[in-house]
DNA sequence: GCAAATGTCGCCGTTTGA
DNA sequence: CGGATCAAACGGCGACAT
């Protein structure tokens, strides 16, 4: 029997945590906000009862811009960029500090709202998801205005969602009308409003693949489709290589993944200046041990215990070393984890400044004991924890 | 000088046990 | 008993994602 095609949306908020911060500070509404850097300037309430907004020009230090308001994109800022960077871009810009609690609950809000009309959802992450709207009665477009309504009145935002047969499709569609959008891509579009667009937008085709294939002279999606087959599996390995030809013809089965289980839990840091093994030792130490503390907390409180803990590193010059460690049973002890940690970091070179100390714990199972309060879920450490010590 | 935090996956080399 | 072989687990690490 031949199967009708999937009805795949890929549903994507638009600027999801400026469009919260909106929501709690409409009088930002047309400027150009950045959220991101440290998490320690909130808005201060005035007299008047007017909030004073710090201005991305007062900025000191080290941090990231986690996402910001299109007006803001109109003047160079995107995601990721420096903060230092951004300020010369755009000193005048409002900067609030990320408020992760917040967007949870938005998350959590519309997620809600589009598993009433929808239930079979994938969820990637805290700003976008997958519906099968394959087995839904109504029409396509009619489905997809119901949901972007519901979204509206559950939570007062507006999103992006595009629907084709595909994961893939949907996932490049819903970035094609932003923001508000609502795309329909059916494989007749493909050569015309996939294949002019970059490799880039294909998810999965990051910095790396990019500038690989760029060296083959490709770009374009359009390019990646007629490219050789046997010259792309010489360059990325047969199952990339097959990958790529497939995606850039639009072709993916993957299903919708509707449950999945928590892999791994870290925690990990930037300092405000590269700290050096020795001579910081102490500071290190403690940033060490409570990274481990915390990784221990997140743990209990979400009913796990890890046998492998890891460690991450990265030095001043941006590399990353990473080191783990496999334990005899597993744990949720803070002073386990920071023994086994300490052990991974007796393994990695030392001899660098260091920007960033990771914890990680992961293979993952179900602690007997209920998932703790965050109030009982504080370890106590024993005193003489391990201090750093340079590799032998 | 500047470049976050958290998480998943795939690949590869080594080790281990059969 | 030595060698070949295979699978699974482990550890490292890169790539990619939001």
């Amino acid at each position: 029997m031949n199967m009708p095609p999937r009805r795949i949306a890929h549903l994507d908020m638009d600027a999801f945590y400026a469009s919260v911060e909106l929501l709690r500070y409409p009088e930002l509404r047309g400027l150009a906000v950045v959220i991101g850097g440290r998490r320690d300037q909130q808005p201060a309430k005035l007299p008047d009862g007017s909030r004073r907004f710090s201005l991305l020009r007062d900025y000191v230090g080290r941090g990231v811009i986690t996402t910001s308001t299109y007006e803001a994109r109109a003047l160079g800022i995107f995601s990721a960029m420096g903060m230092m960077k951004a300020a010369r871009l755009a000193p005048d810009a409002i900067l609030l500090p990320v408020d992760f609690e917040a967007y949870r609950h938005y998350s959590r809000l519309f997620k809600a709202a589009v598993a009433r009309i929808a239930p079979k959802i994938e969820d990637r992450g805290i700003d976008e998801i997958y519906i099968d709207l394959s087995d839904l009665p109504d029409e396509t477009v009619i489905l997809a205005r119901r949901i972007k309504q519901a979204v509206m009145e559950a939570t007062g935002l507006t999103c992006s969602i595009a629907i084709s047969p595909n994961k893939l499709l949907s996932k490049i569609g819903s970035d094609l009308d932003k923001p508000d959008g609502l795309t329909l891509l059916a494989p007749a579009d493909i050569p015309l409003r996939i294949w002019p667009l970059p490799v880039r937008k294909i998810n999965g085709v990051g910095p790396k693949a990019d500038a690989r294939l760029a060296t083959l002279g490709i770009t374009t999606i359009a390019e990646l489709a007629a490219a050789d087959p046997a010259v792309l599996q010489e360059h990325f390995g047969r199952s990339y290589a097959e990958w790529l030809h497939a995606a850039s013809h639009g072709i993916d089965d993957r299903p919708l993944v509707t449950d999945s289980e928590t892999k791994s839990i870290s925690r990990e840091t930037t300092f405000e200046r590269d700290l050096h093994v020795r001579r910081d030792r102490a500071i290190l130490s403690e940033i060490f041990t409570t990274l481990c503390m915390r990784v221990a907390a997140d743990l209990q409180r979400k009913g796990y215990l890890a046998r492998t803990i890891g460690i991450k590193l990265r030095y001043e010059d941006f590399r990353v070393a990473t080191r783990d460690l496999t334990l005899p049973g597993p744990t949720a002890d803070p002073a386990t984890i920071r023994r086994a940690a300490g052990d991974c970091l007796r393994r990695v070179p030392l001899e660098r400044k260091l920007r960033l100390l990771g914890v990680r714990a992961g293979t993952l199972s179900a602690s007997s004991a209920p998932p703790m309060s965050v109030e009982s879920a504080q370890g106590e450490l024993p005193l003489d924890v391990p201090t750093m010590t340079s590799p032998s």
